[in-house]
DNA sequence: GAGTTCCCTGAGAGCTTCCTGAGCGCCGGG
DNA sequence: CCCGGCGCTCAGGAAGCTCTCAGGGAACTC
């Protein structure tokens, strides 16, 4: 869990249920979130509470994300956003807006992705924390570098696998439950069952993972943890 | 026991027969209990008193769970929840509500687990006490990690091992009798008698328990307590 | 458009866990 | 001293959990 002293955020969003599960989870992680649920509530809530960072939704009944930031960028309005696209259209349409030091993420992500892309926003524009390297033992993650080293040794994983690795390394020492896993490394909309994570784990074992000290252990019945040998 | 100043639950739940169980056991473990039986009493009882965490049973006849929840949320209430649901169907829709801290427990569960997630929830969103380990003697029980040492060597404990050893932790120095355990290391609708407590003790003396200082002691015709020797 | 990587599913094997029942020994009372 | 009750241990079957592997389909790359 990353704990950011009170940075406040704002979350734009028209779906209420993904609205509500978003605020809890970015809560949880240490923000203060304010939310809004379309462009004008989005306007009034940055003048009146200026969020640090806006994660806001392209589609959008009234004002869609573009015409908010816009309007916003026009009145002087700098705060770095991370906007939340659909697949298919908007995606080129975002690509000039990455300029400005903001980020996009396609609809459906996973919650560890938004929450690493809006530590990574909040890090260049020079809000957040310095970039933190992951470590456990002799095994080392770079997110700026998107890079995972084992005794030195480069590793190479897929997206999912890095994704869950990271989750693991920055809950290290605490047993994560399959569900768990899924609601945070998974898209937020996927419907399969934990025998996923039981795969993935084995990737991970596979490829970083065949020597001692092992560093992910199975606690049966209850889920997995990562974690370096006594010292 | 858990002695927690008066944090006030509130438990939620159709069935009157162990909606009465829940209620004097968690009463019993320090908690100050509002209960409600349906989703609306629920909504009013939050209203009303304010509770530091909910119980709520997925399975309602009028409002489910899920509703209450999210009715809750809209309004802006952040209270965390432990989520009560029936193994077969509800177990994916309750992924999801992990993200904000909440949890959930499949029916039937053991008491001893419902008291361990409230106060795993109840740490994670800051308001119990940080976590505590359970120590006896050169015995430590970490349930964050999910670790259990004996003379600093990591112990390997099955699912029942490991509740029946955090209940004899959380009661050291008290004689619990073999009923009083199967009522709160067992699933609440376990119908066996008490030949698999012996079982269970003998498994726990066999791992760690085999040198001196004995801290699993036998009263005979009573019960079972775990001490450790007189310093 | 061909090849590669990545993601997910399902089945099977192998191990762990859980519980029961039986036999034996210990303890305490008569 | 003997006996009954209680507790301990062991063995074993059933169920559950985890790991691994193979394979298909999607996405991405060149």
């Amino acid at each position: 869990m990353t704990i950011v002293a009170s940075l406040r955020l704002l979350l734009v969003d028209d779906e209420d249920n993904l609205r509500t599960m978003l605020e809890a989870a970015l809560n949880h992680h240490g923000f203060e979130v304010v939310s809004a649920a379309n462009g004008r509530q989005a306007l009034d809530a940055v003048a009146a509470t200026h969020p640090a960072l806006i994660v806001l939704d392209v589609m959008m009944p009234d004002l869609d994300g573009f015409e908010v930031c816009r309007r916003l960028r026009q009145n002087g309005n700098r705060t770095p956003v991370v906007f939340l696209t659909a697949k298919d259209s908007t995606e080129d349409a975002v690509r000039g807006l990455t300029l400005g030091g903001d980020d996009y993420l396609v609809k459906p992500f996973s919650l560890e992705e938004l929450v690493a892309r809006i530590n990574a926003v909040l890090r260049r524009t020079g809000a957040g924390e310095p970039n933190r390297q992951l470590l456990c033992a002799d095994l080392q993650l770079d997110d700026d570098a998107h890079q995972v080293t084992r005794q030195g040794q480069d590793v190479s994983l897929s997206p999912t696998e890095y994704n869950l690795l990271r989750y693991l390394l920055v809950n290290q020492g605490r047993v994560l439950s399959k569900a768990q896993i899924l609601d945070h490394v998974w898209q937020y909309d996927f419907g399969g069952d934990g025998g996923v994570v039981e795969t993935y784990i084995g990737y991970l074992r596979r490829k970083l993972d065949r020597e001692e000290p092992r560093l992910i252990h199975t606690i049966r019945g209850v889920g997995y943890t990562l974690r370096a040998p006594r010292s």
